[in-house]
DNA sequence: TTATAAACCTTGTGATATGATAGGTTTATC
DNA sequence: GATAAACCTATCATATCACAAGGTTTATAA
């Protein structure tokens, strides 16, 4: 599986985010019992993204999350690999390059490398806004615009 | 991971194959020893193969494996489908389609099935035969012919 | 200033997948 | 009938997944 429920669930709690902005902090309670996400689980992957930057987080009563950008300012690829960390299809491609010794003769490595940009490009392109506005076909890339 | 060792093992069995082609069948322990792959380990993946009916294996004394087609016969999604079984990228698209219930209103769904389709044309539309002579460019589609 | 409500931090846990290894069984050939 | 090969079953160590429990810190409001 490429992409778990972290990733997954990361980006459910990021929609929340948007579609219930008000400007006031959004507590991680609400975002659980809306998503169905559970609390302690939900906890850890709010905590990646506010890590990355994503959300902002306010701490004490009164506070909550908030989204730090605009949805059209988000692409899904960033959501995602701030909760599952790389995104490497392959074990030859994590932590950046080829850590195998016969990279520069293996045959198969270009392969891979093509794989992992498609993914990169794809979920790359596509914003959060795309998603809250049912902007996406599954058959072709996304228009912009 | 969407691919683990049993995918990326399974297509260099298949190479290996190919390569080393003279119409005698090939013992399971020439492949482990060219590829360095675990002779045992690589049992259960080639197993997979044949199964598939990707390989056709012969037993007894002088069996072994053979390839079944041309090269340019096998795409490399067939052969990582085989070892690995179901590639879909999130649990959401595990065997087929959306065992979910919430499927019908679900906003994230068709982006998912948008990255599968992506990961599922890519691997198709190339060939055994395109690895083995180094005709991939990681930038670009590569081309027929 | 103190109660409270919120995020934050550490640790544990059962289930499943991964990447093997060991050892025996069947089948075809010489 | 010895032998060489594929085949089959079981086991194992490690890691990741998906969560749960319980305490600590921080900011607000009474």
């Amino acid at each position: 599986m490429l992409i778990s429920t972290k990733g997954r669930y990361a980006l459910n709690t990021m929609l929340d985010l948007a579609r219930n902005s008000t400007g006031e902090h959004i507590v991680l309670m609400d975002i659980a019992e809306r998503t169905g996400i559970s609390e302690k689980y939900l906890e850890g992957i709010i905590a990646s993204l506010s890590r990355e930057g994503l959300v902002s987080a306010q701490r004490g009563r009164g506070g909550g999350y908030l989204l730090t950008r605009a949805p059209e300012e988000y692409s899904v690829g960033d959501i995602i690999r701030a909760a599952e960390g790389d995104l490497a299809p392959v074990a030859c491609l994590k932590n950046g390059d080829a850590d195998c010794p016969k990279a520069s003769e293996c045959v198969t490595l270009p392969l891979w490398r093509g794989l992992d940009r498609r993914i990169y490009e794809y979920l790359d392109r596509i914003t959060l806004r795309d998603v809250l506005d049912g902007n996406i076909r599954d058959d072709l890339p996304p228009e912009k615009g």
